[in-house]
DNA sequence: AATAATACATACCGGTCTGTATAGTTGCAA
DNA sequence: TTGCAACTATACAGACCGGTATGTATTATT
């Protein structure tokens, strides 16, 4: 349970919406998961769009240290966890609550351009290819950008990937297909 | 102008679908957008749901030519056409109206699994890797389902990556890891 | 001219959407 | 014990949703 009924109502539309679809979860099917009322769950977020932004940005800082944290325990070199980004994301890609890049269908849900939501979206992929980045850098590779931004598109299609066709084994080959571009870049350094 | 109101109605619906979103998309607004009355759409449309899947199948057709043709006209080789695939993206991605895949989006927005967009999504997903897929064996690559894959991988997220961030020119950096990829797949052969 | 097909016009259905108003209840602290 | 804030309960507003009913105008065929 959660220590307040703010984080409390948040926790439960953020499932909802990650498992049904935003547009198809309605204020009042949260109140109710929620056990609670409208009154309250206004009380804390004015509006819907107000709920989905609190939404991704619970998204955004669980995803990061997520991240973090699966990286350090895996690896210790920046060549090794650059790849064990993948094994994160394989572990996600691998539980049956899985249902895609909440940051990806919350772009393709909200359409309309310089929205919040794209925003927001843009945003964390802004951040997650930075830490690529960072990585790529220290790894020594000859065009960390470049390499930084194919992890990110590999690792974005992989889960596109999986969302449509389950158990497709899409992240260990964008996984097999990081390390080469990896090593081509340390060979040619 | 289209041929009669049934190819009309899909022709605008498709693009208000692709555009703002399908949920977002009304059946009163596509009426509007097309001059014509909810009777005659419930005519050729029975549902809305049979309108979605419609502008999914009209997708699927348009998507598979386009890369037919737009390939042939590019290159003569597998090789050369495999690469070229992301060459006709590229130029999709260049287009003001780009707003990501309409299969990837309308599996963002139809969660439930097993779902009629969802398996259409799937099924155009499979025909597009089978494309892929033929390609990779003509090139004679030592691993063409992997490559066929990672070259899909790549692609839908390029797509996606530019969705969320325009002009980012995630489509070459895709190309460029796919060159990569085609080349050790060939040097290992 | 009669018929049939096609499309239009308009009003309506039950249900759901986000958001609000009003009143009642609980628990805790001074 | 009183007072206050948080929370609940319930009803409602107003708009919009997908879908239907009824009837009319236009056009082509026979």
């Amino acid at each position: 349970m959660s220590r307040n009924l703010q984080d409390h109502i948040l926790q439960i539309a953020s499932e909802l919406f990650y498992s049904q679809g935003i547009k198809a979860t309605g204020v009042d099917a949260i109140v109710k998961a929620a056990g609670t009322t409208k009154m309250s769950l206004y009380k804390y977020f004015p509006s819907k769009d107000d709920l989905v932004l609190a939404h991704l940005q619970k998204n955004r800082a669980a995803m990061l240290t997520l991240i973090q944290t699966g990286i350090e325990s895996r690896a210790d070199h920046p060549q090794q966890k650059l790849l064990a980004i993948f094994d994160v994301f394989e572990a996600m890609l691998d539980t049956p609550e899985f249902r895609g890049c909440p940051f990806i269908n919350a772009a393709a849900e909200f359409a309309a351009e310089n929205n919040p939501v794209q925003n927001a979206s843009a945003a964390f992929y802004g951040e997650f290819r930075q830490l690529l980045t960072d990585l790529a850098i220290q790894a020594g590779v000859s065009n960390p950008e470049q390499l930084a931004a194919q992890c990110a598109i590999l690792i974005a299609g992989a889960i596109v990937n999986e969302q449509i066709q389950r158990h497709s084994g899409a992240m260990r080959n964008a996984r097999a297909a990081a390390e080469i571009l990896l090593k081509h870049q340390i060979a040619v350094r």
